[in-house]
DNA sequence: ACAACCCAGGCAAACGTTTGCCTTAGTGGC
DNA sequence: GCCACTAAGGCAAACGTTTGCCTGGGTTGT
């Protein structure tokens, strides 16, 4: 009942949503041989104001008015000139501009045996890095004339599998794969030599074209970065799940604070269980919290992991970053506004969809590709160590 | 140069990435007639290990399999039953299986002349709550046997009408307009009767399906909420742009604190210009500090303003709540971790998906539809005001 | 005068489905 | 024996493109 001006503490923040009914009936085509016939299919025809509907105009429309036969048309509207006269393109291009024709993206894919369609998946979206990552691909495939077409995997193998199932029946041109997880499907979907990108997290069985940063030189500079800042034993809060690229952070960053004289067995490690980063991250913290008090200073393999531990030093009265540093990884957008106690590595998801999309394109040219990896960023916060303007803390 | 320990102040935040290159090519078909053809298309049978690829199984593989005709294998997979005796069912199941056949839905929407995807069209998924609402529409059109086309128009007309253009190419099943604007497109596909559905903002047109919050309450709720918490002279920060949506929350708002006795000059509103809300939040709270100082608390119309209005409250040490309490709309899932500072009316939006669906298939079946009013919830926030936690105060 | 070309464009076969209509058998009723 | 009916399934025409091949006329070369 909205209009009550309480509002008091809702508990822990649990669920991110999304209830997941566990239906798991596959997207697209209930499995062949099923009884149920796409259910209330859209009528095409149907309209409330009756009547039969004008269709939108093909090539024999076109053909039709301007004369000629629709190969022609085909011929002139793919740019394939040298074939008609001067007047056959002007009279064609005219019954084009009067009927307003748009060639149809289906009957075009189906000739093809291949749409200008992209299908992503990812796992959650609610990650602000995630998102991200979407916004920049989707931006730079409408800009090479392909839409995309996206499928939240929620991190799940069957549903991955579903949906690289559902795309192959869409004749899709590629697979952008964010944070894959190993599946049969994928496997398939690899054998059968399907263009795909993996971003973020490396193929899990190998292999394959790969965007995303090096992640051991990532945990790396976080290593030098809490040293340099006077902290020797930092801490370092992780997820169970050995998703390579932040275990790979996490390896990074031990190797350099062990080649930089720490001892091993110096450093805590805290690994949360579950799936929503953010919740993995207040787990953590409060292992690690629980073995041995807050360190003073942590590296947290995602943003999502440090805002988890975030909300726990909250809890606890600890003041961020003054007792317990905490650093990140990705660099989300919104830290800059809201997050200011948090330092984090930057990585230019912006960047991300230009390297993607070049990637497919050497696939579909079938030009072996490499992996990319793109530059991160130093570590940074948006106020210095120790500078004045220091969040919420001033007088009050 | 990653390694560097330091990460100095990056300046104000500024771009939220996204360079936009200006090129507005239509994404799908470069407008017909246009030279060029589809550069680089995706070459289908080229693959580097050489050789016929085999195509995958289609209805005539699976009908010379089983040694029956392509209609009757059509009519099973439909579960078009009545029409084959079970031994034929048996064997064209049998050869279904043994040949991993799965129906194309390429060949199925040129057909029906309609396919099984949804256009999304959306502003800025960098925004928490968009991105909460394409993940509730994929989770629930994947439910219902669709998948999601995702556009990011970035709230402006022309890229809107491309997209609408291209995904009517598509020939896709309908549109979810997400805070759409005003456009000659749209306006094209709604008197052509395709089926859409108004996302959180209204049909800028007028009349049509719509999915949202009652914003005028929401906004009246905040005004009943910071009255009741004693501040007798909140105000409110808002945008420029007239986004029915919010300024409807802020004419509610102001509505209800009128009613209740407060002077209408006496109600301060600042109008931040520009297009990402969380700019215009920052400039907003500037612009009201510098005509008069801080207000006790304030509306803010989203969620993402009333960030930017933190921002500023932290660079002049301006502790929020506690002498400007801030209230947002939306309800950010991040909130309760990162942001315990905001109180917010939450928007459920992973319940949206659901009514975006069931407002699709009425307008597929032909049923006239209403708008949906989804319930807010009341304005709270992590802590109760003045209660014990609270961020980043305690001792240092 | 004839071969060799080129130009402009049409024919028709795909691509994978769906579906209205037809045919062929079989069955029951009279 | 004939009619009516049903069950089982095939035929072929769409849906909108693309493209290899063909044709008919014109030009050029010798």
């Amino acid at each position: 009942m909205p209009g009550v001006c309480t509002g008091g503490p809702q508990g822990r923040p649990g669920r991110t949503g999304k209830a997941m009914k566990g239906k798991s009936a596959s997207p697209q085509s209930e499995s062949p041989q099923s009884a149920s016939p796409q259910p209330a299919s859209p009528q095409p025809g149907r309209s409330p104001s009756g009547g039969a509907r004008k269709h939108a105009a093909s090539l024999a429309t076109v053909a039709r008015d301007a004369g000629v036969s629709v190969a022609t048309v085909s011929r002139i509207v793919n740019g394939k000139i040298g074939r008609a006269s001067a007047e056959t393109i002007a009279r064609v291009e005219e019954a084009i501009a009067r009927l307003s024709y748009r060639p149809n993206s289906v009957g075009r894919a189906l000739r093809h045996r291949a749409s200008r369609v992209v299908a992503m998946l990812a796992p959650n979206l609610d990650n602000p890095a995630m998102a991200a990552i979407a916004v920049s691909v989707e931006s730079a495939l409408r800009d090479a004339g392909y839409v995309m077409i996206l499928c939240d995997t929620h991190d799940r193998a069957e549903l991955q599998d579903d949906y690289l199932r559902a795309m192959r029946d869409q004749l899709v041109a590629g697979y952008v794969m964010v944070s894959a997880v190993r599946s049969k499907g994928l496997e398939e979907t690899l054998k059968r030599g399907d263009p795909t990108v993996f971003v973020a997290r490396r193929n899990p069985l190998g292999g394959g074209a790969y965007v995303g940063i090096d992640n051991r030189q990532a945990g790396a500079d976080v290593a030098d970065f809490l040293l340099g800042c006077g902290i020797e034993r930092p801490a370092v809060l992780m997820a169970q799940q050995n998703a390579s690229s932040t275990s790979e952070r996490a390896a990074g960053f031990i190797e350099r604070l062990v080649a930089r004289g720490v001892p091993n067995d110096a450093i805590r490690r805290a690994i949360g269980p579950g799936l929503s980063h953010i919740e993995i991250g207040y787990a953590a913290a409060g292992m690690l919290v629980r073995e041995g008090g807050w360190p003073r200073g942590a590296l947290c393999v995602s943003d999502m992991i440090a805002y988890g531990a975030y909300r726990l030093a909250v809890e606890h009265g600890v003041p961020i970053p003054q007792r317990c540093r905490l650093v990140g990884v990705d660099g989300n957008a919104i830290n800059a506004w809201i997050a200011p106690w948090l330092t984090s590595i930057r990585i230019p998801y912006e960047s991300f969809g230009g390297h993607v999309v070049a990637q497919l394109q050497s696939l579909w040219s079938g030009v072996s590709t490499s992996e990319v990896h793109v530059a991160h960023e130093a570590p940074s916060a948006w106020s210095n160590p120790g500078a004045p303007a220091r969040p919420a803390t001033g007088a009050g």
